[in-house]
DNA sequence: CGTTATCTTGACGTACATCAAATGTCGTGG
DNA sequence: CCACGACATTTGATGTACGTCAAGATAACG
């Protein structure tokens, strides 16, 4: 999981703003890894570089599906709407994840900018025909959305069947391990989304979500220098909450 | 979507017992069909034919997943539960559709069979090498998990942010679905699981279930000649709840 | 340093859960 | 075929966790 520091080469062409696949950092922990250098030019070949800021959306539920993106800095959320705009966020896509994969013809959700974004667009034909000379590729997007799935199946574990508390437990804790500490007993999380998508993303409000974590701090599992900086002080505890154990 | 009556030499291996891969009833609509007819009999090496009483469980959460499965017939329901009991149903396979597609080494559900199932079973590590073989059958698994992430972001929104009339509306309206008669404005569907798991999986309560279903027998929606037996009255009624328009 | 959006806190309402009992369903054996 | 028991479902009375509404407090930003 360690975040090696790159080649010397690779750290003058992001300095000079080139991004190319073999420069490119999110890499290492993207499908993309499983094409090998010498292949690499036929990916750099239909990727194209894009760069998104705060609030821009990739893609729009129900739009066609003309492209797959793949993030390589930043955060996007990816949300359903109910036609009285009731919202569920599904997931949060930070680097190295990807984005896309509908098999119908529309998009299945809506993807916006939590904060500036660069990513990987791919047309879907073109990378039709890389997936078909690339079966290795295939299998890590497999691999990848298999994943996914049982991070959706917890979800729904989450959703249908846990209290306020184990599900801001639940979410903090996902936050903690994504964001590579794993281990330490206490650890600082940056939230990038607001308590609006939070509550979007684990089936409450925002004024739900805040009670609960301002009960977690009174209760000295976090700490709250400011509503977007968290630390983990009892990490043990904020898990026994999260999956419930008694 | 139309089954249609199999070959006779089918009909004739399926009396006798004899249940192969060419003579599978759950071929067309499962992964297999990604292997053409002459390398059918790879296939047939690697599977392993089982039948199971209702209330066997194929696997369980946290096991060593060895096992890849393909229900041939009958229904399945997928679970995670947490340690004070509370369950969370995730899924129902019906015939065609696979689990135990993990990436981890341990198995993230649950799975019990609802009623008496006939399935295939896979190796792991044998299924690998056929995935290798078989990059068509690589590209059908693919398709299927993307599939099954797109359903399950639709149940995130139904258990983060629905009603329960338009929970219950809107299970009832899948299960439509997947029972094939699709586009009739009144059907008839048959309910292979209790309450409980209606429960478990929409997030509510059996009496919650109940209750709303008897709203909706009363407000002429569906019927209910035996809890089990719903007909579908007015579908584009349920079709407005469901998706909650107004 | 004001202005505005975001977050927090409090008072109150409600949809669904819980508890409890009646009714219905279905398999089993007399 | 019918009576019985066990279990699933329905229905009713009541409780509560979380939602809603309404101010404040804080933070973000020009």
């Amino acid at each position: 999981m360690a975040t090696m520091s790159p080649h010397p080469a690779v750290m003058v062409a992001r300095q000079r703003g080139i991004e190319t696949c073999s420069s490119c950092g999110a890499r290492a922990s993207s499908v993309c890894s499983a094409i090998e250098d010498p292949d690499l030019s036929r990916l750099a070949e239909v990727a194209v570089h894009k760069e998104m800021v705060t609030g821009q959306t990739l893609c729009e539920e129900g739009d066609t599906a003309e492209h797959f993106y793949n993030i390589t800095s930043g955060t996007v959320k990816l949300f359903k709407t109910l036609p009285d705009g009731r919202r569920q966020i599904t997931g949060f896509a930070s680097a190295g994840h990807f984005l896309g994969l509908a098999v119908s013809s529309t998009y299945a959700f809506t993807a916006e900018a939590l904060e500036p974004v660069r990513l990987c667009r791919f047309s879907r034909p073109k990378l039709r025909v890389l997936l078909d000379d690339f079966p290795a590729l295939e299998k890590r997007l497999l691999e990848t959305a298999v994943n996914e799935l049982v991070a959706a199946q917890e979800q729904m574990l989450l959703l249908g069947r846990k209290t306020a508390r184990e599900r801001v437990a639940s979410f903090l804790l996902a936050l903690l391990q994504q964001s590579g500490s794993c281990g330490k007993l206490s650890a600082s999380i940056h939230l990038p989304m607001s308590r609006h998508d939070i509550a979007d993303y684990v089936g409450l409000t925002i004024e739900t979500v805040s009670r609960t974590l301002t009960r977690l701090k009174a209760d000295k599992i976090i700490d709250m220098e400011t509503p977007s900086q968290i630390g983990v002080l009892r990490r043990g505890e904020l898990e026994r909450i999260a999956e419930a154990r008694d």
